[in-house]
DNA sequence: TTGAACTTTCAAAACTTTCTGAAACCTCTA
DNA sequence: TAGAGGTTTCAGAAAGTTTTGAAAGTTCAA
């Protein structure tokens, strides 16, 4: 009298445990995009975490309610940050993935290659800006262009130090702000 | 012979001026949105930084060619985070922005009031969907949901570490991630 | 070598975010 | 307290991002 199949309307338990991953991953995956990846990124590390298997693109997709395509970058660039591993199982044609679980690991990379890459290139264009101010034709209004490039210095000096810091931290995982707290206020 | 004011096309050195500040704050504006603001938000403070005088919002929709809207937008929003402040100047009408230069007060603010948000709302779901897994009725494969509910609870216990890390940082301004490099590798 | 099974690519569609500019709304000064 | 000068709001436009799904590309067992 209890133990009919539900009909087709009606939760069911299959569903039910579906849906509640579903809400954890995207949990994760809003926490994920707001450090720069996609949301679909989160949602498939995190599927594959809770799962604790390796899981094949096909259920992914099944599972997450995303297309093929969706599946094949997202997973793609997740393994591009080593944050899910490939694997193949002998005579089996399909791909399956993992989790990855050192977090760590996932973390100083994406602070190596991306954060560290994006401060640099601001360096850059302080710098060069900062030469190509000095050498512009100021008659009369010289001191206002140096104070500029003055602050501009400051702002090189404050990415020199973001960056050495961000070095410090992936290199010993602990890292002091003081330098940062202790900026220079600019005196007006 | 060489000092006639340029004729209408030419750089001209006003011009020239405005493009290069406006190179650095592009820089700085994608600096920042890697940090989850918007573009704009990070090129009106770096015009207000590096001019280092307190300017109306129309002079910054003529520097950085944007709408009225978008800079009232922009500077509610920086004010919001204590980026920038309002400034009124007696017998003028028109309110001025000066740009903030405490660095660290304006990213532990961040720090505090959205990624500690953040990790909590995760932290929230986590748990609410841990106890639901509990609860489902599992007949006959009791294991592996257990097992699910295992592994949520190390990601709950990941988060509380993350939390407890960054409330660490904004106190002290400085951070170990001894506890996440070192967090418990999944035994498969 | 073939072809079935699976994966990747990519142009177009769907969706999201940001920007514009005019109208509504303030707020001083006279 | 009228109204000129400023600021904010907001609906629609523009720009940007993500997703889809079908076609092209791979790979492997036979």
């Amino acid at each position: 009298m209890t133990a009919a199949p539900p009909p087709s309307a009606e939760p069911g338990r299959k569903e039910q445990e579906r849906d509640l991953l579903h809400e954890v991953a995207d949990a994760v995956g809003a926490l994920m995009e707001f450090w720069g990846f996609k949301r679909v990124m989160g949602r498939v590390w995190t599927l594959l975490y809770l799962r604790g298997e390796a899981l094949s693109a096909s259920e992914l997709c099944d599972q997450l309610s995303i297309s093929s395509g969706a599946a094949s970058m997202a997973l793609s660039e997740l393994e591009h940050w080593a944050v899910v591993r490939r694997i193949r199982k002998p005579g089996d044609r399909r791909e399956y993935f993992e989790a990855e679980t050192d977090i760590w690991k996932m973390i100083s990379r994406v602070l190596r290659e991306r954060e560290l890459a994006q401060i640099e290139r601001a360096v850059e264009v302080f710098e060069r800006v900062r030469e190509k101010l000095r050498t512009l034709p100021a008659p009369g209004e010289r001191s206002r262009l140096d104070d500029i490039a003055d602050r501009l210095g400051k702002l090189v000096d404050l990415a020199r130090v973001g960056r050495g810091l961000l070095v410090a931290l992936v290199q010993q995982g602990r890292v002091d702000l003081g330098p940062l707290v202790r900026f220079p206020r600019s005196r007006r």
